[in-house]
DNA sequence: AAAAATATGTTTACATTGGAAATATTCCAT
DNA sequence: ATGGAATATTTCCAATGTAAACATATTTTT
């Protein structure tokens, strides 16, 4: 039985973001256009807005799931009986191995003004990033203080030390120097009582 | 005695960067086109082609400036007779203010497929930047080795920390927390010893 | 000083893109 | 089954980056 080509996709908000991201890792920010993406998946050009109702809220979408995914690898490895030092250790190569993997994907999640800021998905999913952080955080040891300020700085620290490393890292600022190929562990350890 | 309307601008080059930094500040990055840089300048649409080549060469005169101010910001107040702590502070805070002053601009400096990356300008003020932090990154007692292994890692670590707190407020990653309004400051001096 | 070469700027033209508006098709709740 | 909501198409437009040919000014060479 010949299936016919349908007049509703189905499933396309899916397939969008699947196909943005093709596009993204492919060429890049730049090669990431609506109507490519529309094409790519055989739809009309206009078909998109439906969805997402415009470029920013497609880049929404797709950060939104891009979170979602940081999250899953800092958590691969997590099983029971593990040290918070080794969940650590996972979580942090997990982190840097995304952004590594997706370097244009991972400078839009950071983006300032080019997604929906307060979307309440996207806000959901960077919250959901916080708490894992928040968990391999404790016990770093780099603070005095009350528990409260302690873990908060902590979180903070933690958060733009391995953010820095991997966007200073996919960005080449490292390539001039002895230092490209230095683990994010590398720059942990010493550190951590 | 009237000015007559002179067919060549005379510089045009430094007009354009103003114009496309007041244009990036107003409206980010999606506000930024060649087109209303060279209207705001009055010349034609094509004339920024003879100065830049693409929208890749404006964007990376934009950036290469951009190092050396951050680099100013960061020497601001190193006079004779400071103590390394306090250049260390000064410049952080600099870096910080910079950051927070110009997000946009910021979020293309660590751009890594928007901008010519080996253009010789580009990486010379790059690598300026890298002295600095190479100079306040001194000291640190972050790690254990020998010197150049040290110096290395704490060059990293400084930069990954102050690049990712910088980009992480400047992109509202800790607006729903209650750590918005910590200081780099703040994350600094404990681990400092 | 004259002429040639180079640099700088304009005009014209075109393909790509995001998006608005009107219309068509399908799905779904009652 | 049927009317409304959801989904998709068609048509249209303004904005944009860029190429090519041409115009004007500046610098270099002779």
């Amino acid at each position: 039985m010949i299936k016919k080509r349908k007049y509703h996709h189905g499933n396309l908000k899916k397939a969008l973001i699947l196909s943005a991201r093709d596009l993204l890792k492919k060429d890049g920010l730049n090669g990431l256009t609506l109507r490519k993406c529309a094409e790519h998946v055989g739809v009309s050009h206009t078909a998109p807005k439906n969805h997402f109702g415009n470029m920013a809220g497609l880049l929404t979408a797709i950060v939104t799931e891009a979170y979602s995914e940081l999250a899953q690898m800092m958590k691969i490895e997590q099983i029971d009986g593990t040290t918070r030092e080794q969940r650590r250790q996972a979580a942090l190569l997990g982190y840097v191995s995304f952004a590594k993997r997706n370097p244009s994907l991972y400078e839009l999640m950071f983006s300032h003004n080019r997604l929906v800021n307060d979307d309440p998905d996207l806000m959901r999913e960077v919250g959901a990033c916080f708490i894992i952080l928040a968990d391999i955080a404790e016990d770093l040891g780099w603070y005095d203080g009350n528990v409260d300020e302690v873990n908060g700085k902590s979180q903070v620290a933690l958060w733009s030390l391995v953010h820095g490393y991997a966007q200073l890292v996919t960005a080449g600022r490292f390539k001039k120097t002895n230092m490209q190929n230095l683990s994010i562990l590398d720059i942990f350890p010493s550190v951590i009582k």
